[in-house]
DNA sequence: TTCATTTACGCAAACGCTTACGTTGCAGAT
DNA sequence: ATCTGCAACGTAAGCGTTTGCGTAAATGAA
């Protein structure tokens, strides 16, 4: 591993020109400039990160944690964060706390201070959490929740979440179910479910449709759960005519679910998602689109600006937009629909 | 930031003292570790990783290079990698070289040097880039295939595919198309494809039945690409009773074509696939199931008792099982079947 | 008691960079 | 001709650890 002193040495000049040779800082003339970034990579000299780590307290690498990798969601956007921070120079890093046991202890030792220069949090850290992340004296960004002193990025889930339902009302569906997550029961570990099922509410109650918790279903976000939570819509009294999922896993998920009850999409049942998922293409699922590509990189801009000028206010919150992607799972409401259903209209 | 000379004044100790206190190496009394240890967290102090690396050498750090996060195959795998690690200590940097351009890069600056202690590769690197990868002069670790030099873990593919049409040939299939990637036309990416397609033909050789080329599509590993190979399949003049596809997610795909086309499962066509992704359970696809999480500790494993004892020289190459799971997409071929397959039988 | 050995600890030199400050040389102003 | 200013470069002091070596105290053997 050749090293700073070797290549100043073989070009006869100080380490301290080749070290501003290479880090492109001023006080070098451009003919030096070339001759030693010409002999560093002739010698591949790299300097070491550690060291220069050591010498200036940035560690040139963001960390990034995350409940879950394998998921679509979050594959995607690591993905995309990944990609804009290494194109600006940075590495990242990646801790995984998956365990309650895993994350208690990341947040306890916090052992990304003194490693990172900036944060990602894919989680939703609770107020003892978000305290101690507010220690480490670096940027931190969060995804899908805006908190005090935090960079964040994410969609509008109340507003999306309205668009969709509001889409199901428009075909003239009135009895409209969610599948979603939480609903007060487990313990909150992301906004986005209780945004939707506020969206959710709000669509319901500016067409005058009464909520009826029956046709809110726990499809944990799993197309397994969403099977399941149709399932369960299906064995009820009145059945719903369209389905609001809150993710697109979840609809394919209830989609299949009907399917395999012998009724048709969206001849007997509309469904629509968020996400934009790529198989949703492929089923022909009408849904909420967002991109996670855009959300990455623009989470990646805020931090890398917030780096770049540590005293520049910068925005905190970016909002990013969805779209209302129309394909073949939603559909009007048949008129030679149930009893029920002939009530409303 | 509390550093190691303030929790040494703090005790009346010197710096090395605590140095050896913290990282559990003798020299010290266990009083004096134990007032040292507890000193330290009240202080919440934390050894510095970079001042360590360079003092040590080491950065208690192992590289990541993957051409996909988001996929099922790579997210499940980094996520059992991280754990593995993360358990023992180190820390996982991350490089997505999805574009030819990224990976080109990559491999050209290797900027991993002096940065990790070693490097798992998730992709199949050339000559070139094994050359390159060889002059780190750390432990490197492939998954999928086997290179001089390289630690390496991975399944018999081969052998899986073997098993996997031979069950297709023991339910008295003959004609069996394959569903893979590559064969011949896309630059070499992954050994996988090549070896599931000698095991293909190892199988159909056995019990005596002609490779037909015509029954052999590419799907791209993906479920779009499988519905659409299948698509191609059912569009030929003689149809395949079975299909071998070489992941779970191009089986996917084709089922939904198959099913499309107004055909069942397995009554018209078998299916088995590779992987036993979450979803096979929920659509009941028969496949070979590989675990990830057991293919990531066992590269983690030995990739850590090489670190430890970089003298001793550890098995190069861990195979793991894979085991047929028999669902609902595999059954006996239909008697009264087309013409061809009843020459065959 | 004396000497040899071990144990517990301190000193200080690395590790490989960055950067404030000092020096030199040269162009331009006076 | 002298002086000022600036660009280009060198010197050396850090950055926060680790660790070889030295030393003092404690232990054991004789």
């Amino acid at each position: 591993m050749t090293k700073i002193q070797e290549v100043a040495a073989a070009l006869g000049v100080s380490v301290a020109t080749v070290s501003r040779a290479m880090s492109g800082k001023p006080g070098v003339s451009d003919a030096v400039r070339a001759r030693v970034r010409l002999l560093a990579d002739e010698l591949n000299y790299l300097p070491s990160r550690s060291a220069s780590a050591l010498a200036t307290g940035r560690t040139l690498t963001i960390g990034v944690v995350t409940p879950y990798i394998a998921r679509w969601y979050f594959g995607h956007l690591i993905s995309a964060i990944e990609s804009s921070f290494t194109a600006a120079g940075y590495d990242l890093l990646l801790y995984n706390v998956s365990s309650e046991n895993a994350r208690s202890r990341f947040f306890q030792t916090l052992p990304v201070r003194k490693r990172v220069d900036a944060l990602v949090v894919l989680l939703l850290p609770d107020d003892n959490e978000a305290a101690a992340l507010r220690t480490l004296g670096i940027p931190v960004a969060t995804v899908g929740s805006q908190q005090e002193g935090f960079i964040s990025v994410g969609i509008d889930d109340v507003r999306t979440a309205e668009v969709a339902v509001q889409h199901l009302i428009n075909l003239g569906h009135r009895r409209i179910a969610m599948i979603g997550e939480g609903f007060g029961v487990v313990p909150l570990q992301f906004v986005a479910p209780v945004d939707r099922q506020i969206g959710y509410y709000n669509a319901l109650r500016a067409a005058d449709i009464d909520v009826n918790p029956e046709l809110e279903q726990n499809g944990e976000f799993t197309m397994q759960g969403g099977e399941e939570a149709m399932n369960r819509l299906l064995a009820a009294r009145e059945r719903p005519t369209a389905v609001f999922a809150q993710s697109d896993e979840m609809a394919i998920g209830a989609l299949r679910s009907i399917r395999r009850h012998g009724l048709s999409v969206p001849g007997d049942i509309s469904i629509i998602g968020i996400d934009d998922h790529e198989m949703s293409g492929m089923v022909g699922l009408t849904t909420m689109a967002q991109s996670l590509p855009a959300m990455g990189s623009s989470l990646a801009q805020a931090i890398l600006e917030h780096l770049e000028n540590p005293a520049a206010e910068v925005s905190p919150h970016t909002e990013l937009p969805t779209r209302l992607v129309v394909r073949e799972t939603t559909g009007s409401v048949r008129t030679f629909a149930t009893g029920s259903l002939q009530e409303d209209s």
